[in-house]
DNA sequence: GAGAATTGCGAGAAGGTTCTCGCATTCCGT
DNA sequence: ACGGAATGCGAGAACCTTCTCGCAATTCTC
């Protein structure tokens, strides 16, 4: 038979001939203590295998050294993989654990989701909002007071430290570069979580960071008296793909494709491949979000990069504090930028 | 001031007028208690907001419905995202939580992970191994007999149930496949961690996975009958880059790129770019591991796909049973599967 | 109507750790 | 040599839950 229960302190203690006590102390290192009888136990301990119950250290410490993630999204998204990396990492730093889960943009999902993280008596939690207005399971009655930070989108209500991007600065900037390309029919592909198919009328948007962009594109195609074409997709593939179809087939077909993140770009990219349409050239792209391939494709997709391990390092950092001591709430906000590759043809030269 | 401390069970039943072991039966469902005191205690607890705390929960049962995964790399990777977000998801099916570790192709940090997660009382843990040879850190004593269940590459034990891909018959397809479409010289990425730089002698291969890779590959061009050249990366981009282009300047350069990942991917697809030459026509290329980038691209990646969703499932169903009951270590192997795209020019044809 | 059977619930232990108290031993100074 | 301080360590409580055991109280049976 295998060893089927794991040595305990009181096995150490037995072993070793002294106290739980004496041995906690040897290991943990505080107190009055002979160096004797630290090397004692210490020899002890390791001969048996002894392993501290960390369940057993949480319950009597009250911290679990845990925080929870709930993020929106899988990692199989281009932000969201970078964030939780970054996330994980600095938690590590820290000495820090993370419990993920995903709430697919469901505020419902998102309830449970931090209640099963309370119940695992989770030290705070870093939350992506499924929704700006609905946050009654964020009380601080709820949260026992567990302190919690926001990223990538904000609340109506200021009770969290929050993190996210300055997209609105950068999506205007983003139209601004189109238009000096000699771009005028601008076309613009969003996702909106929570919506059924596509729309050309805009929807309502439950959440910041979408809305940030849409106002941002709004604000760059009014400074730059270009034409616009908005729609409105569900953040699913195949919708996203009849959307561009439909984008392309208006009237006023346009030359350039914003995309608010990294699935809608893909959507476009395989539209265009099907009508034969090359990247850089027949139809412009620029999308939200870099990632490994949009740099590697050729043309290299031109896209708004937001600095997504900062965001998710600066997060993990506030919220230990937080934890840690007492910190009021704050608004962090990073700056996106534009980076520059192929993907946006030049219309102004060739013309 | 906000609530501080969180309810708990002696709260219910002092606020309800009965004994902690009433508001346990009345909670749980279980043993002789009245209907009229169930209700009672049941309004209570949702009125003063009570949570069981998981911790005690465990602590008490020894099962804490946590499982460990230990992967070595993180969710930029295309095959790892997949799989990681398979694994959680169907954890979840089955009432586990997931406690996730990065070794980094790093045995030390590997050990440490695996250290980590039996502190944590995992009741089972589910590892990606660094090293084929080196698990000294897994001996039943070590896990405290806790199950295992390996994915992706094997050991050199057969210790533990393992679930794995036949990438050896996929890549001798993939050979099969371009020398049906005329290459004749065909070139290999393969990046092997643990090795500085790249190589093309080959370097000793602790990974079983690629190496089932590399002897696929070996025994197609040995059944086409073509030239072949191999070059051993690191698996950085930087460096896979520079290997690509040895690679495209040796005096028989291939006019077909094999990767085995899609970072190696990437690096062919950068270099092509740099170099003007285009994917399909001047240099074909195929990787493993699809992604939504790889169909989405113009033209789309020729890949060998690997069931990575299954694979996740199958690993997370096979550990839970064997955290149930007893069950014997198996090995399941799952097929992959060539999708073919339009990265593999045809050459017989043009001649 | 008395004993037996059933029912509802409380007391208490266990799970592994940490930490506070307080006791006993050693050491110092005078 | 003796009082007092310093030192090392053990006993026991606390963290929160679950579950067994057993005690009362009620109901049933003949």
């Amino acid at each position: 038979m295998t060893t089927k229960k794991s040595a305990t302190i009181n096995d150490v203690a037995e072993a070793a001939g002294v106290s739980r006590a004496t041995v906690s102390r040897a290991l943990a290192g505080y107190g009055r203590i002979s160096k004797a009888t630290v090397e004692h136990v210490r020899a002890v301990a390791d001969s048996i295998g002894y392993r501290p119950n960390a369940l057993a250290v949480a319950m009597r410490a009250g911290k679990t050294k845990t925080i929870g993630l709930v993020v929106i999204s899988d990692f199989t998204n281009a932000f969201f993989d970078r964030a939780t990396k970054s996330i994980i990492d600095r938690a590590k730093e820290l000495g820090f654990r993370v419990l993920i889960q995903h709430s697919d943009e469901d505020v419902a999902v998102e309830r449970v989701a931090v209640e099963t993280m309370l119940q695992n008596q989770v030290d705070g939690i870093i939350l992506v909002p499924a929704s700006t207005t609905k946050h009654s399971h964020l009380t601080p009655k709820k949260l026992n007071g567990k302190p919690v930070v926001i990223i990538d989108r904000r609340l109506d209500i200021p009770r969290f430290t929050t993190v996210t991007t300055g997209d609105e600065v950068a999506a205007k900037e983003a139209v601004a570069y189109a238009s000096e390309k000699g771009h005028k029919n601008l076309g613009f592909l969003i996702a909106v979580p929570g919506i059924t198919g596509f729309s050309f009328d805009q929807p309502e948007i439950p959440i910041t960071s979408v809305q940030e962009r849409v106002d941002g594109f709004a604000q760059g195609v009014k400074s730059s008296k270009v034409n616009s074409l908005w729609v409105y997709s569900e953040d699913k593939q195949e919708v996203a793909e009849s959307a561009v179809e439909k984008l392309l087939d208006s009237p006023k077909a346009p030359t350039v494709i914003f995309t608010s993140n990294n699935d809608m770009l893909l959507a476009v990219l395989k539209v265009a491949g099907e009508r034969g349409l090359t990247i850089g050239k027949d139809l412009s792209v620029v999308s939200f979000d870099d990632s490994p391939w949009a740099a590697a494709m050729v043309p290299g997709i031109t896209v708004i990069a937001r600095p997504v391990e900062e965001l998710g390092h600066i997060a993990v950092t506030e919220l230990v504090e937080a934890i840690e001591g007492n910190t009021k709430p704050k608004a962090i906000v990073l700056p996106a930028s534009l980076i520059k590759r192929g993907s946006v043809a030049n219309l102004s030269k060739s013309k």
